[in-house]
RNA sequence: CGGGGUGUAGCAUAAUGGUAGUGUACGCGGUUUGGGACCGUGUGGCCCGGGUUCGAUUCCCGGCUCCCCGACCA
């Protein structure tokens, strides 16, 4: 894309309505645009962020054999009712609203209900599980306080997974697959080294969970965390118990201040047995589903590799995520030969598969620079009379800011492509 | 939901009981051209409602907004 044609524009100060770098360098950046608090559009750059990280959870949930579907952001109050969670005391952010003949609705604030009810169409069998099910939707819930940025928002998508199964045994080896998953998930969007799985409270579902929480100062929980075994504790269920469970002692463990991630449910039959989701065994016995559910927020995500590894000069992007591969940075445009050549070049790049960001308006290097800088993409090349006179390209990584001198045919190996593709 | 702040131009900010200045952005002219350059010039603003007052952006009351701390976080 031509930088000249982005109608998003980079600011040199934050905003004053937000103190959380996420969405101080995000709206800098013109990644995203806020709406009211809590509530924040993704503009150009920031949706191919986004995209980019539902495109690798869309992936790894389907190489462990998820099948993707979308529900409904309305939901129907009866469906709720039968669990309990419709009533306003239970849970305390719904978004409730109404039909025009009064009939009540809800927004959906997550969604194991009315999959629940949804699967009793398709599950009777013990012929018919496992089964692992999800979608990428947007959830609302009515929090009393949104802050930290795209962190912790009233409207936002999540992928959620939920696990049928027909024993435990087959429960504990789709949880253990899904675990596999969120682990490459975090490996591959850049917060991999940074990243435990957690040992968590199970809120109303169960008594523990797994959360997979990244250790950063933005974080909003404290945990406590064994880098050598890969594991943390959060400090809600920081108890003799469960250190003893885990077999670790307290002189294993470093506090940590972190972010949560993903978090990973076993639900058990509480969801089957109050809507009546069951199977049938091969002795026609009759055996509720035994369920498990799965999230992560894609924008929370990026907010988090925002906080985790962005610098003082702006965002830095891992480039399984970010919103283009190259910067092509080019300067002196008024020369029509340096003009011809990065005009071509971007061509060449754009047609080899190489998703580009080429900055063609005519501002100062300075300014190139630094809007460069702050956006964040992993390889900035640059054209220039300069470059020109010496034939070798000027590639900077951005996250360590090592300069490289390419010719054209290794900047196009070095991404695995023909320069004549 | 408890507590503390906040609100002035697209953005960031200053001052002020007599309707506001600066930076940036934007328009125009000119000089510059590898790290947000400079000169000149122009456009553009006091959250909403009520009160006090001759007069309110300023003081008072109420509301709303946004931020932060705590609680909550399915």
């Amino acid at each position: 894309m031509r930088q000249s044609q982005l109608f998003t524009k980079t600011r040199r100060e934050a905003p004053a309505d937000e103190q959380s770098k996420n969405a101080q360098l995000l709206i800098r950046a013109g990644y995203i645009h806020k709406e009211m608090a809590g509530v924040y559009a993704f503009l150009p750059l920031g949706l191919r962020v986004f995209n980019n990280i539902v495109a690798v959870i869309r992936d790894e949930m389907n190489k462990a054999a998820g099948q993707e579907i979308t529900m409904t952001g309305l939901q129907d109050p009866a469906v709720w009712q039968a669990t309990g969670r419709w009533d306003d005391e239970v849970v305390d952010v719904w978004f409730k609203t109404a039909l025009k003949n009064g009939s009540p609705l809800g927004l959906g604030f997550t969604h194991e209900e009315p999959i629940t009810r949804m699967m009793k169409d398709h599950i009777n069998s013990y012929k018919d599980l496992p089964q692992m099910v999800y979608q990428f939707q947007t959830k609302f819930r009515n929090e009393v306080r949104a802050k930290s940025g795209v962190m912790r928002t009233r409207e936002f998508v999540m992928k959620d997974l939920y696990s049928f199964a027909k024993s435990q045994e087959e429960h504990d080896q789709l949880y253990n697959t899904m675990a596999t998953a969120y682990e490459n998930v975090f490996a591959r969007v850049g917060l991999g080294d940074r990243t435990f799985k957690t040992f968590a409270s199970g809120g109303v579902f169960s008594k523990y969970s797994h959360e997979y929480q990244t250790v950063t100062d933005a974080g909003e929980d404290i945990i406590y965390v064994n880098r050598e075994k890969g594991i943390a504790i959060n400090e809600e269920v920081y108890t003799d118990e469960v250190l003893a469970d885990l077999g670790v002692t307290k002189n294993d463990l470093t506090q940590e201040k972190a972010s949560e991630v993903g978090n990973i449910f076993s639900l058990g039959t509480r969801f089957s047995d109050a809507l009546g989701l069951s199977f049938k065994d091969e002795a026609g016995d009759e055996h509720p589903v035994i369920m498990g559910s799965y999230g992560i927020g894609p924008a929370r995500l990026m907010g988090v590799v925002t906080e985790s590894l962005s610098d003082e000069n702006g965002l830095v992007w891992p480039e399984e995520i970010a919103p283009f591969s190259v910067h092509l940075v080019a300067l002196n445009l008024e020369d029509s030969e340096v003009r011809d050549w990065a005009d071509g070049l971007y061509d060449n790049l754009t047609t080899a598969g190489v998703e580009v960001l080429y900055d063609d308006r005519e501002v100062r290097a300075g300014e190139k620079f630094a809007d460069s800088d702050l956006i964040g993409i992993p390889y900035r090349v640059v054209v220039s009379k300069k470059v020109k006179d010496e034939g070798l390209l000027e590639v900077v990584t951005r996250a360590t800011g090592e300069v490289r001198q390419l010719t054209e045919e290794e900047l196009f190996a070095d991404f695995g492509v023909s320069r004549n593709a």
